[in-house]
DNA sequence: GAATGTATGTTGAATTTTCAACAAATAAAG
DNA sequence: CTTTATTTGTTGAAAATTCAACATACATTC
């Protein structure tokens, strides 16, 4: 169901409909492992993934392969690019064969002749979720940013504190996937972890966490 | 003047300020040290700095106090978490005495009686920074979560070869503001450096540098 | 051009992180 | 309940980072 899509969030599926062919929306399909955008591309369109995946990678200077995130069906890939006509520093390419529906942002922001209620919900969308990830990432830089395993968590657990209005709170993460958000040793962590727990600065067990003053 | 600020690109002096007024714009003073914004509120509005600065403020559970950044005369904040209605990570605190114009977010996203056509190019400017800000973030990101200094180094160098297009360029930075960037020693960086260049994998001069296959 | 200041590079010791191998606890499957 | 798989914790050695102190290069000012 295309209305599952975050940017159309409160339009009915008729509505999301009628503005995908309002905005001269076009289907695209890829096979797998194909490129769909190179990196240096400019791109000006946002795609709306219907059905497969495709990943995001990075190439640097010498060669090297790195796979940034996956997107899969009702996620969306491009935006932030196509926004700001900016050449893309990643690779996107097919996992799957993979079918998307391209819109032009130009088209997107400038205001349609049918003067469409759901045309701005839509720009209200594409904002707000641009915000929200650009808060996800200043927050995950406050954290990446500290030098040492400890202070990583210590950031980390602060904001997850903050986040649920508690000194006592469970958190999203096991520890290798909280490892791989912090760019740290799993191991490393539980370690520090364990010291923490010992100077009894928090308690914890499994997921959920106590910070103590 | 008022339309230096990068919301009101391509706007006359004139439409800036009459967008301001239709988007009922209320302009505040704080004093210097004041809070402007104290973490865990949830705002509507974005801010405009007309004089002094601000600074935004991080402090954790146990009361540590961390300056994330500064804003100042024609820049602006609070956008994302006005946008999205997060609750604030952070604290704003009035460096000096500071005045800004405060314009409600749902004011400018829904669109005005009078069609006025700065109204659009206000949201496109706003949809441009805060997606140019995110591929900011996102490459930050992508260099400061390799995990050794000279994986750091590299992965920005090649971010920096692929923007000027060329294997040989210059970059905006000194060794201290990259080592800040990079979130490493200034030393570790000076010492990766020369071994990078000894490996003959780079070659540099002060904040010249070239990449070598 | 001497003196001062700033940016950069170098070194070794102390600290921290990673890595590998394994132990213990918990969950899932038969 | 037993077996198997998964997650988490622990340890010590190797590698990398930080830190402090100093050397060198370069630019600026008087």
């Amino acid at each position: 169901m295309i209305m599952d899509q975050a940017l159309f969030r409160g339009m009915t599926d008729r509505e999301a409909d009628e503005t995908m062919r309002c905005l001269k929306a076009v289907r695209k399909e890829y096979s797998k492992d194909s490129y769909i955008h190179h990196a240096g591309d400019i791109i000006s369109s946002l795609a709306i993934i219907e059905s497969g995946s495709v990943l995001i990678v990075q190439e640097d200077f010498w060669g090297n392969r790195n796979i940034i995130m996956e997107a899969t069906a009702n996620e969306s890939f491009g935006e932030v690019f196509a926004v700001t006509r900016t050449p893309l520093s990643v690779s996107v390419v097919a996992k799957s064969d993979v079918t998307f529906l391209l819109v032009d942002t130009d088209r997107i922001m400038s205001p349609c002749s049918r003067q469409c209620a759901s045309h701005n919900t839509l720009i209200s969308n594409l904002l707000e979720d641009i915000a929200r990830k650009n808060i996800k990432l200043n927050e995950k830089l406050t954290h990446v940013g500290k030098r040492t395993t400890r202070d990583k968590i210590l950031s980390y657990l602060s904001s997850q504190a903050r986040k649920s209005g508690s000194d006592s709170f469970d958190i999203p993460y096991n520890r290798q996937q909280l490892a791989d958000y912090l760019y740290v040793d799993r191991c490393g962590l539980s370690t520090e972890l364990s010291k923490l727990q010992n100077e009894n600065l928090i308690k914890f067990n499994k997921n959920h966490f106590k910070l103590l003053l």
